[in-house]
DNA sequence: CTGTTTTATTAACTTATGTGAATGAAAATT
DNA sequence: AATTTTCATTCACATAAGTTAATAAAACAG
């Protein structure tokens, strides 16, 4: 059974509740999983056709470059959704690997349960246009802040907008989330000790 | 009248051609509206409530820091849209300014009417969907590349896929899209043109 | 055309972050 | 508990990009 998590992410965007016929299909559509700590639920190079919604648990997204360094992408925790929509969308081989850093439960869409849920439910229609259009504004504030500040303001604003972040991540995947490596992130904590 | 760009921007987007009574009703909630150089069309600290469609010309936005200096988020020219998406949604001052860089032709949609259609007009709910679903998932891989990326493969990159904006805008402006000073833009050239 | 303002270039110096390596701490595995 | 692997810290040095300032070039206005 599809978890009533999913269905109040829902209700929470469309600022309506959902009726009940809609939310029936909805979970029709879905499936769940569970997943383990350190297991990859994506792999660079296969194709992605589905979204996943954490329930429960920690998963993150990162590409593996030449040189071996992961550069993380994404984050998502309980209530948030994870995919690589690039490779959902173009239906092209996926550039993010998505793995687990938490024993997870979470939901699963394809790409095709998602089409059919677009164009036979307008209110999930909805929903996804809303979610997409606040994922954007978060996502543009995020690339303004990293284009025009310093790494140190960046925990900073991590650090108070998202601390469960911070608190469940190790520190090398939270560097390379942030744009910097490992040593410059011990750098900033010990300066931001130091300066207590 | 509503210019027929606009018809080919949803459209290709949506990937079929629209009823003609969804354009319609498109055309009677968008107005148009011709743009000088120079000329702001929205300040920071207004209400931004309005989406702009560039038929014809160039806009960008920007925030003014404290230091006076001018941060560009984003650049919009013909069949690109613009605005300022927090504010527009959550109903709080602007946080950057638009602007013109060349004498524009603009299609603008005020938020009532926005939601209206998204309501009223299934197609066009959709076509919002899959704007924000694109603007996204291109922002993830301008984001990925600010992260992870030098500014002169920054550069390189936007000179393949988007010579339009290196040709029309200048350098300044250019340079703190990229999240660089005027100064560092010249020296990424100058390395690049004694390269060869 | 002339002068004024805006934009671009160059150079010398500073600073934040990267790099590589050594060490220590914590976590996982046996 | 002992061992191995993973992760975090620290340091010395390298480098990309910022800063300031001077000058040149281009765009604009009268």
């Amino acid at each position: 059974m599809i978890s009533e998590k999913l269905r109040k992410n829902i209700e929470s965007k469309l600022g309506t509740s959902m009726p009940s016929a809609a939310w029936k299909k909805m979970q029709s559509y879905c499936s769940t999983k569970a997943i383990k700590k350190k297991e990859i639920v994506l792999r660079e190079g296969q194709f992605c056709d589905q979204l996943f919604f954490v329930e429960k648990g920690l998963m993150y997204s990162y590409q593996v470059t030449n040189d071996l360094d992961n550069q993380v992408t994404q984050i998502a925790y309980e209530d948030f959704w994870i995919s690589d929509l690039y490779s959902f969308f173009s239906k092209k081989p996926a550039i993010y690997h998505i793995k687990a850093l938490e024993d997870s439960h979470i939901v699963c869409i394809s790409r095709d349960n998602f089409e059919k849920a677009c164009l036979e439910i307008p209110v999930l229609e909805r929903f996804f246009r809303i979610l997409f259009q606040n994922a954007y504004v978060s996502n543009q504030r995020r690339l303004i802040q990293n284009i025009h500040e310093e790494a140190s303001a960046r925990y900073c604003q991590l650090l108070e907008q998202k601390p469960e972040i911070i608190r469940r991540v190790p520190q090398y995947i939270l560097a390379s989330y942030l744009g910097i490596k490992p040593q410059s992130l011990s750098r900033i904590r010990k300066k931001w000790s130091d300066g207590k």
